[in-house]
RNA sequence: GCUCCAGUGGUGUAGCCCGGCCAAUCAUGCGGGCCUUUCGAGCCCGCGACUCGGGUUCAAAUCCCGACUGGAGCACCA
């Protein structure tokens, strides 16, 4: 039946469903956390698991937990928060609780206690060089085997900051074969004043510690992160046996390299405060907001991250497949304008002024410009001297000789297929009269200066226009003498 | 160096668990064409990959071993 009327939904159905991204181990319900840490906005690398997570949860109508893990107060800045926030907001994911781990202190001092009692923790005063050195040759240091009381005073010590450079370690295997995971440290005394709390702590968790307690604490089924955790996941399932929790489900997946961009949140900070950048949304950035501004679309990064998926080896980002979705998403909608870059004066002998109606978009209604051809225009391309040329939607013209910066050309005739038969370029042009002074602000945050047809200058900010031949942009700002827009992709 | 993980076209992805229907999917990219007064979009055609070597098997992208390559971890960061 289906097969007479519509045969080709029924591949399309099928193959859907086979791309589709799984769960494992579903259960009556899945709750999931997305757990940056707020030392800035969230960038490309974190869309991934902010968007693998929403799918899922929203695949399987579960929870997403955004946690903001702060336990490193210096790796802390104020704002980002709010634009963490922001970003997620942006992107339409749906946070269905948020947990602050610097409100949580308590609970992790608990645990720790707990685990103290149980006698698979201990107060480790040992210089860190040389609990390495014993460490790497599989010997416990001298302070693994303190009695639990003992353990317990030094706790209430490390507290009321009356200890100093001491660590919590975890009992785990002396010989395992990863020196990491040997007895590796869960708390650490920090005396950096935290944004959010003061200095009312000074005794801090590791990950490897709060990850657990919180992920368990807020019922977590499936975890999502990438495969550099895979060692802190072994690490974790200590905490896990110790206090008799079941594990959740964990998936890693492979790390994603983004080139050509710069990602790391404390290199961007850097080069915010030192003026290299203009803001957390510089376009060389891979931030969120530096995406949106150059006019990526929140679908297109969703997309893209699904497509990408979360197998285990490692992919290489591709900015290509980027904006082959986001000008899918957005062709429909964009405003066609001309845009002369470079702009050089041309003087049309012998043409008829004349006015020009043209359509905003090719094939939907987005209404029509004006364009009022005086004889004078500006283009952008170097033209040759008795090449025959179209001014697009206009005339054909041949030049005659180009002196100093102005290019004068001669009528020549109407019909396009004359132009054709002549090999001519097609060009575009602006005229001199109205011509709107405009900036177009590349990928490298290079301005480039042109002129805009009249009607651009009725666009409003953020709008999302197709400048012919030279690609997508966002409208950024509109001044009195020009208006400024980002590059997004051809 | 040690430990672990992974290797499908330029890029991303499907298939690998449960070998045959895979001379390998879809998208992007690239080349060509149609259309079009955009080198855009759309439509059509084409290009292009199972890292290599052994083994198991009637049969291997799929299972096993090795090599090579890439990656991750080896913190009082997350």
């Amino acid at each position: 039946m289906l097969e007479e009327i519509a045969p080709e939904m029924l591949v399309e159905d099928t193959r859907e469903r086979k791309r589709e991204l799984v769960l494992k181990n579903v259960k009556d319900r899945v709750v999931m956390r997305f757990a940056p840490n707020p030392s800035g906005p969230l960038h490309l690398g974190h869309s991934r698991a902010a968007v693998l997570n929403d799918y899922f949860v929203k695949k399987y109508r579960g929870k997403f937990i955004l946690r903001l893990e702060d336990t490193d107060p210096k790796r802390v800045l104020p704002e980002a928060y709010e634009m963490i926030e922001e970003d997620l907001e942006w992107l339409n994911i749906g946070v269905g609780e948020k947990v602050v781990q610097s409100d949580r202190m308590e609970i992790y001092y608990e645990h720790c206690e707990r685990l103290i009692e149980m006698g698979h923790a201990y107060v480790c005063q040992c210089d860190p060089q040389e609990f390495r050195v014993l460490k790497n040759q599989g010997i416990p240091c001298r302070c693994r085997d303190r009695s639990v009381e003992e353990n317990l005073e030094l706790w209430e010590k490390m507290l009321d900051n009356s200890l100093e450079g001491a660590v919590v370690r975890l009992k785990t295997d002396i010989k395992h074969k990863n020196p990491s995971v040997r007895d590796f440290p869960i708390f650490r005394i920090e005396d950096t004043p935290h944004p959010k709390t003061g200095d009312r702590y000074t005794v801090y968790p590791l990950m490897n510690f709060s990850v657990p307690v919180d992920d368990y604490l807020l019922g977590i089924t499936h975890v999502l992160r990438g495969k550099d955790h895979i060692v802190n996941t072994e690490k974790q399932r200590y905490i896990y046996q110790y206090f008799n929790w079941e594990m959740p489900e964990y998936i890693h997946y492979g790390i994603l390299k983004i080139e050509g961009t710069v990602l790391s949140t404390s290199k961007m900070y850097e080069g915010i405060l030192k003026g290299e950048y203009r803001g957390w949304d510089d376009p060389r950035l891979g931030t969120l907001r530096a995406l949106r501004r150059r006019g990526i679309r929140p679908e297109a990064i969703y997309r893209s991250m699904l497509e990408i998926g979360i197998k285990p080896a490692d992919v290489k980002f591709s900015w290509e497949n980027l904006y082959a979705i986001n000008r899918e998403i957005i062709d429909r909608e964009a405003k066609r304008f001309f845009f002369v870059e470079n702009p050089k004066r041309l003087k049309v002998l012998g043409a008829e002024p004349r006015t020009l109606y043209l359509r905003m978009h090719p094939d939907r209604d987005l209404g029509t410009r004006e364009l009022r051809f005086e004889g004078e225009v500006y283009v952008s391309d170097d033209l040759e001297v008795n090449r025959m040329y179209r001014l697009m939607e206009l005339c054909n013209i041949v030049v005659e000789r180009v002196e100093g910066d102005v290019i004068y050309a001669r009528y020549h005739s109407e019909d396009f297929k004359i132009l054709r038969r002549k090999r001519g370029k097609i060009i575009h042009w602006v005229p001199v009269k109205d011509a709107v002074k405009t900036v177009v602000v590349d990928t490298e945050g290079r301005e480039r200066c042109g002129f805009a047809e009249k009607d651009f200058k009725n666009v409003n900010i953020d709008e999302l226009v197709q400048f012919e031949r030279y690609g997508f942009t966002r409208v950024d700002d509109k001044r009195e003498d020009r208006i400024v827009c980002y590059f997004a992709h051809k």
